[in-house]
RNA sequence: UGGGGGAUGGUCUAAUGGCAAGACAGCGGACUCUGACUCCGCUUAUCGGGGUUCGAAUCCCUGUCCCCCAGCCA
């Protein structure tokens, strides 16, 4: 029950649910059915993760039903590969269709006998036009077109022709069955229809039971009729086809009515949406598999280490509309940064290793440090972090000529190692060239846990690993796919020429403190000061963890430095 | 150009004739054993022009710009 208070006050409903509402509330619904029919002839992406949480939500809502249906009717591009992927990734995001799980190829007969129906009303015929011709005689957007030569066979005919089509003994491509409607009608959609064509291919389902198969204009209305969906609801580029869709079902007079709405598609800067163009990259070797770490794809993202929370966040934050829109990549890496930041337990993990010596802390001493594993929630325990005389931290801690604000290691300034001692640093050693290859400092014993007894405080706490103790490891660090805005938008480049070159930058030597060694598959952690990571599910093996970095922490320190 | 849609801060979303609100981004500050988190403050918007009205983002007229449709794809 939702108890809306005036300290609570209840989200505005979109569009699609305010009429959802008012549906129920004037009586014309009950009952609320929805359906998500994917085609499976690619993996979902983000953009496919709105749709679900909208038709999902609905129904889950108002206490409905959603239904899964693979709008199977192109067996030319589809696989059962993609019909797996697809449910497993529906059910990962949160989601259960519980038994409404449907085919389209399910209802072929069903949809062949409404098409023979059609034929003996008299509004669908079967016409022998080539592709080229029909393009001709469609007409252009501003002039009508004109009626093809084999509009008006007769009823008998078109039966036997559609009946010879449907038996193989026509070659694909000699014709199609069309819808008789309107030549000359404004909406182009409208001018004569095909709704079935000969395709002569293996179906992943019916096999090769069927010669001809249903264009998506007369099954989609008829599926979700002959489902009883109540509000069928698609991305704004159908709003044409709605024309058609209301067509199908009236000229039909099919007993159960049901209504398209469309919505405005989500759009994300930095990458591409497409399923075409993300077959595309993964068919050409630019990343690897739909479920590479840097494709917005759902298994992309679970890869990643997204979780479905932060996803279903996300959707919730951008809203549904009808206007053209460009979400803000920052907004999707913010929703999995606020999950992650409630229920990811810390760690510290060394990703570009500086050796430094504690000169004072004795040769053989070993301590055990108590560390919180979350910062504002006590429920979440603590671990214990070895410590020794020698300890890796990050090179980007240190700094020889360091400006005032810099609060990290510097010869002669004092730094928290976090939950071990305070530290100063004395002597920073270079090799030939140069290069500092170590630091030399000492501790204060005083300050163990991090804090000293006469009060006094350091600006800069940094993260290390024990150097006897730390795990190797191999980080990925991620960043966006492509390194422009929008990749689709320029009219001379391809979208693959904007591809980022520093999109995945693979760290081979990163040290990571050893209760890291335990982490599992599913789980999430926050590397101290560096990001939120996870292991990386199809390349990590407890002989060689590779982590991913799922997305970085704010970090207002870098964002200075960039200004200057 | 015919038809179908759409225009609210930098971005996304709300306001359903009655104080233009929220989120993100940005800027400034506080706090801090994560330069994280959190908290506080600030800047920034109704596409243009007319009209109706006591009152218009909302209704009317008009103009402009953007998106979709000429697959036997979905």
């Amino acid at each position: 029950m939702n108890t809306n208070t005036p300290d609570t006050p209840e989200k505005p409903l979109d569009f699609i649910r305010q009429i959802v509402a008012d549906d129920l509330k004037t009586g014309k619904h009950s009952d609320i059915v929805t359906r998500f029919p994917p085609e499976p002839n690619g993996f979902l992406h983000i953009g496919h993760a709105k749709s679900i949480c909208l038709n999902f939500g609905i129904a889950k809502e108002n206490n409905g039903t959603c239904h899964l249906r693979f709008d199977d009717t192109n067996p030319g591009k589809e696989s059962t590969e993609y019909v797996d992927a697809i449910q497993e990734d529906v059910r990962w995001l949160g989601f259960d269709w519980g038994e409404h799980l449907y085919y389209a190829s399910d209802y072929f007969d069903k949809l062949y006998d409404f098409a023979v129906q059609l034929i003996k009303m008299g509004k669908a015929y079967v016409c022998h036009l080539s592709g080229d011709e029909m393009r001709e005689y469609r007409g252009t957007l501003t002039e009508p077109g004109k009626n093809s030569p084999y509009r008006d066979r007769p009823v008998e005919e078109n039966l036997a022709l559609f009946e010879q089509m449907k038996n193989g003994e026509l070659d694909e491509g000699t014709c199609s069955l069309r819808a008789k409607i309107d030549m000359a009608a404004p909406n182009m959609i409208m001018r004569d229809p095909a709704i079935y064509r000969i395709m002569k291919k293996h179906h992943h389902r019916t096999g090769d039971t069927w010669c001809i198969y249903p264009m998506y204009d007369f099954c989609h209305c008829l599926s979700d009729m002959i489902e009883q969906i109540t509000h069928s609801i698609c991305t704004l580029e159908f709003e044409n086809n709605r024309a058609i869709y209301d067509w199908v079902l009236d000229t039909l007079k099919t007993p159960c009515r049901p209504r398209q709405y469309e919505f405005a598609r989500l759009n994300i800067n930095f990458t591409v949406m497409s399923k075409r163009k993300l077959l595309q990259l993964v068919e050409e070797n630019h990343v690897d598999g739909w479920d590479d770490p840097r494709m917005l794809t759902i298994s992309g993202l679970r890869r990643r280490g997204y979780t479905p929370a932060s996803i279903r966040n996300f959707c919730d934050t951008i809203g549904v509309g009808k206007r053209d829109s460009w979400i803000d990549m920052g907004v999707l890496e913010n929703s999995v940064r606020d999950d992650l930041n409630v229920h990811a337990p810390r760690a510290m993990g060394v990703l570009n290793p500086l050796k430094i010596v504690i000169t004072n802390y004795p040769e053989d001493q070993e301590e055990e440090m108590v560390a919180q594993n979350h910062p504002q929630n006590p429920d979440m325990g603590t671990r214990t972090v070895p410590f020794s005389r020698e300890i890796y931290i990050e090179r980007s801690d240190y700094l020889e000529n360091a400006p005032r604000k810099f609060f990290r290691f510097t010869e002669g300034r004092e730094v928290r190692l976090r939950y071990a001692y305070l530290v100063t640093c004395q002597e920073a050693i270079k090799d030939e060239n140069g290069e500092v290859v170590e630091l030399r400092c000492t501790y204060d014993p005083e300050t163990k846990g991090g804090s000293a007894p006469d009060g006094r405080k350091v600006k800069g706490t940094i993260h290390w690993v024990s150097a006897k103790h730390g795990i190797p490891a191999e980080v990925r660090l991620y960043d966006r796919l492509f390194s422009v805005e929008n990749p689709d938008s320029d009219k001379e480049k391809n979208f693959k020429d904007f591809l980022n070159p520093d999109s995945c930058q693979i760290v081979e030597s990163s040290i990571l403190e050893p209760s890291l060694a335990e982490l599992g598959q599913e789980n999430r952690v926050q590397f101290e000061r560096q990001g939120y990571f996870c292991l990386d599910s199809k390349e990590s093996s407890p002989k060689k963890p590779v982590f991913n970095r799922i997305v970085t922490l704010r970090d207002s320190w870098a964002k200075m430095q960039k200004k200057r």
